[in-house]
DNA sequence: TGGACATCCTAA
DNA sequence: TAAGTTAGGATGTCCA
């Protein structure tokens, strides 16, 4: 290799010593992230021993030009046990699936001409080899009804001419297909959409040779085609918008990240490339995966995420983060300015620390304990370099901060710009160069949003920013403000304008420049851990089904389908493809007119737990159980059979036939249960870790269903569903409120008449008119328990929390002590909707707010709520505005916004 | 100056 | 080609 190898070691310059060596830069003691990492070094000397992984072995020697021949040993992955595919059973754990167009395989399913689908499979053994398997003759597919008077024997002749009319449709033929269709079978299917009778009709199961070929397929078919002695018929396509690896993972029963099992004698490895050529009997090796294989899909096994295959494989996550030394005041520019330093940590999941930290660096740099400093001379070598080290270490998931929208694309550019040979190949298919494409992402939900994306095969990229933007709100997104918000730590105190100067100086002020490289690197792992984002993603992924990649890349929607196709496929039920149009908006929710003002009594608040889920499960609602309009008069049904919504939608009762949604619901909601249960029963701190995780992916899932049927935009939307549910909803909290006014009642021999102030949605705020928090928990119970037993089961109102006191400003804001744990300590100050829990103001406007609202609710002192609001005002402005009232507003907002606002605007330009 | 409308962000 | 929902407050902008 053509760099110089520094390694730090645990023995090296006592911290005192190495701060007189040091620049004019670095006035401070060694930071406590310098300790940090040089105990890192101790901890694992200590371990040394113990450790198994990092020999050399014959399975994984240099691949070509795309890997270095000096390897330090611990960058490899532990040796491939595996050597007889007769004998050895292969299972891994599948982080990552995609499909390729290749040609058959001998032996192995599928068609044996022209261009093939093939999906590969990227995952990792418990030993934590990495895995790349091919599997074979798995073909697209969706359905039409036959139309009426179609018989078995038409069934070629239609197949010919849709073969013919998507072969004539193609623009160009270049892999000369000739076969498009490759069958049409007849199967006994029913539209999921709308309830019919349960009938049970023939439809065509169409396969085609190829994942493009779908789509003009349907287009035609939809168009209309004609054949035979049949007249033109325009048919309806059903599950012909399904991306394939959904499609072969619900016919497969695989779900995100679950183990796959690769039977003795079932699957072939695969070998590297010989003198010989690659030959269709064997092809050789592709991938960079130390274990390389082919089985053919029926032969795979694929194993639920249940018991002992809840188990996570050692992923190996690589955090990494790159400097560049830009020009005064401008952005760095990959055409221009260089790229002086990549700082990397790899971890196993599920281990505390990273086995690998160190950095790269152009130009010298002195030591550092705790981790390795790799110098060079060239930024061109640097940037080999670094790419070597990724394919070597071969991460499964690629993270840092914001590495998808900078990092990855700055190296990819600065290396084309350098001409890096080699550079742009970091997923683990050799011959696939990681290109960088421009992607606009647009939804009510999270607005429009554009995005770089690099293909990085069989590795996921998780970028910690947007894992952070999707689901976390925060006042700021820089990586010192999260890092300080989830850790109370800090990153290294380096300016941006001062990387460029640290560079120019010596080895030691490169190396207080790589320490913090090293910390921004290592920040990302550390958030990663605390908000256990693998493995709550991991959860998500093998609860709704849907590949560990698309949870970042796509939107809700896509787990909803995933969940839905799988239920609908136990009672041959098929999706329809319906054309999306926006409409009219339905109505939602209420919002009870709040009685506004300070309330010195303990406030009750009950509250439906799940409402909108569970409206779905009591009344049945769902796309297989709504009636359309003249459905009742056809299948003859009797108004016992059927409900009518309050919106007028009629929906047949379970009795009849029992929804897809309620069954998914449920599923969901008690597997929520048992997760909680065993969360409780489990000892081990990891496992509960992923039972927690799962219990919150369930939750969300469930709720995300009741959204999905509103999204007009969407893949199968239906309104008659969704405003069901709200109109439920409305009608419910409507009748909970009724039901409290009219049973706590003086006349009813209560202290007093019981009155509902406020509610939202699902929740309704009551004055019981009991001077305790305690007497006013207990009575709220009851209350809860009562009106309860007025809605079907599994709809259940729960008495949350009391609060005391409680400001009502007005609808959606409101504040106040928080008690339900116990009657005698509140548990925290609850905010809702008020500046304090809003990010369109300033700091100095919600601490402002946050003090009065803490003078008036926990030191009772309003008039302290006013002076202090003064004060910080007159600070401001020497006293020129006069503020006569506690409703703090506009003047102040402003104001404050023009002091602290720049400072705002400042950080966000960070990144 | 006030109303219509857009924008932002939150509640649920 | 892909995108969860509506309600609603606070503020900002435009225009007669």
């Amino acid at each position: 290799m053509d760099f110089k190898r520094k390694k730090g070691q645990a023995s090296g310059l006592p911290a005192s010593q190495t701060k007189k060596l040091r620049g004019d830069w670095d006035d401070d003691a060694p930071s406590q992230f310098e300790e940090e990492l040089a105990f890192m070094d101790e901890v694992e000397a200590e371990m040394a021993m113990e450790l198994s992984e990092g020999q050399l072995s014959a399975d994984v020697l240099p691949v070509g030009k795309l890997i270095s021949d000096n390897i330090p040993p611990k960058w490899l992955r532990p040796p491939v046990s595996l050597t007889d595919p007769k004998e050895q059973t292969l299972c891994f754990q599948q982080v990552e699936l995609d499909h390729y167009v290749g040609s058959h395989v001998s032996g192995m399913l599928g068609a044996t001409q022209g261009p093939v689908p093939i999906i590969r499979m990227f995952g990792i053994t418990e030993e934590g080899n990495s895995v790349c398997c091919h599997i074979h003759g798995f073909a697209p597919y969706f359905y039409v009804p036959c139309h009426t008077g179609f018989k078995q024997e038409d069934l070629s002749d239609f197949k010919k001419e849709l073969n013919s009319a998507v072969i004539k449709d193609m623009r160009s033929n270049k892999d000369s297909i000739s076969q498009a269709v490759l069958a049409v079978d007849v199967c006994h299917k029913e539209n999921m959409y709308g309830y019919h009778g349960k009938k049970i009709i023939p439809f065509m199961k169409i396969t085609m040779a190829l994942p493009r070929l779908i789509a003009p397929a349907k287009r035609l078919l939809e168009q209309g085609l004609r054949f035979g002695r049949h007249p033109t018929h325009c048919y309806q396509a059903y599950e012909a918008n399904i991306d394939f690896e959904i499609r072969f993972m619900v016919d497969n029963d695989i779900v995100g990240c679950n183990w796959i099992e690769l039977p003795a004698g079932k699957y072939r490895l695969r070998k590297e490339s010989q003198d010989e050529g690659p030959s269709k009997e064997n092809p050789s090796k592709v991938s960079l995966a130390q274990i390389e294989v082919d089985i053919s899909w029926a032969d795979l096994i694929s194993h639920p995420a249940e018991g002992d295959w809840q188990k996570i494989a050692p992923l190996r996550v690589l955090s990494f983060d790159i400097e560049c030394a830009g020009r005064k005041g401008v952005f760095p520019e990959p055409d221009k300015d260089p790229v002086i330093q990549i700082a990397n940590m790899v971890l196993r999941q599920g281990e505390k620390d990273a086995f690998i930290r160190n950095v790269f660096t152009l130009g010298t740099c002195s030591s550092i304990v705790g981790s390795q400093v790799l110098c060079f001379d060239r930024e061109d070598a640097l940037l080999k370099a670094w790419a070597d080290f990724v394919r070597t270490i071969d991460p499964d998931i690629i993270t840092g901060y914001n590495i998808q929208n900078f990092d990855m694309p700055y190296l990819i550019n600065r290396a084309q710009t350098l001409k890096v040979p080699n550079f742009p190949f970091l997923g683990r298919i050799r011959s696939m160069k990681s290109v960088i494409r421009d992607s606009s992402f647009q939804s009510k939900q999270m607005g429009r949003r554009e995005n770089k994306v690099i293909n990085t095969e069989g590795r996921v990229q998780f970028d910690l920013l947007q894992v952070l933007l999707r689901d976390y709100k925060l006042r700021s997104y820089t990586l010192n403000a999260v890092s300080f918000h989830f850790l109370q730590e800090q990153k290294e105190d380096v300016q941006h304008s001062i990387i460029t100067d640290l560079q120019n100086g010596n080895e030691q002020t490169r190396r207080r420049l790589a320490v913090y490289c090293l910390k921004d690197a290592y920040l990302p792992l550390r958030l990663m851990e605390k908000l256990m984002c693998v493995i709550n993603y991991m959860e998500m992924a093998r609860v709704t089904g849907v590949p560990l990649s698309y949870l970042l890349s796509r939107g809700q929607q896509i787990k909803v389908v995933s969940q839905l196709l799988r239920q609908a496929m136990k009672q041959d039920l098929v999706m329809p493809v319906v054309k999306s149009e926006g409409g009219e908006d339905y109505t939602g929710a209420t919002v009870i007119e709040p009685l506004k003002g300070y309330y010195d009594v303990p406030i009750a608040t009950l509250d439906f737990s799940s409402l909108y889920p569970s409206i779905m499960m009591a009344h049945n609602l769902c796309y297989t159980t709504l009636l359309q309009s003249g459905s009742i008069d056809k299948y003859g049904l009797s108004p016992e059979d059927f409900i009518k919504t309050p919106t007028g939608d009629c929906f047949v009762k379970a009795s009849i036939r029992k929804g897809l949604l309620p069954e998914i619901l449920e599923n969901l909601l008690c597997a929520r249960k048992r997760a909680k249960t065993e969360l409780k029963k489990e000892t081990d701190p990891f496992k509960q870790k992923v039972l927690d995780g799962r219990q919150l992916a369930l939750k969300v899932s469930a709720n995300s269903v009741y959204g999905f049927t509103g999204a007009q935009v969407g893949k199968l939307p239906c309104l008659e569903i969704s405003q069901s549910v709200t109109g439920f909803g409305r009608q419910m909290i409507e009748k909970t409120k009724q039901l409290v006014e009219s049973k706590y009642t003086l006349d009813n021999g209560y202290k007093a008449d019981a009155k509902v102030i406020y509610g939202d949605t699902d929740s309704v705020m009551c004055k019981l008119g009991v001077q305790t928090v305690g007497e006013t928990m207990e009575i709220g119970r009851e209350a809860a328990e009562w009106v309860s037993s007025h809605f079907t089961p599994p709809i259940k109102l729960e008495f949350e929390k009391v609060y005391f006191p409680y400001l009502l400003i007005n609808k959606k804001r409101y504040a106040g002590l928080y008690f339900s744990s116990s009657a005698n300590t509140h548990d925290k100050m609850d905010c809702k909707g008020i500046e304090t829990v809003r990010r369109d103001n300033c700091p100095l406007v919600a601490n402002l707010i946050n003090t009065c609202l803490q003078k008036i609710l926990i030191d009772r002192d309003p008039m302290g709520a006013v002076e202090h609001a003064k004060d910080v005002i007159s600070d401001l402005l020497c006293n020129r505005i006069d503020i006569s009232q506690l409703v703090i507003t506009k003047e102040l907002t402003r104001t404050a916004d023009e002091y602290a606002g720049k400072q705002a605007h400042v950080e966000l330009a960070e990144r």
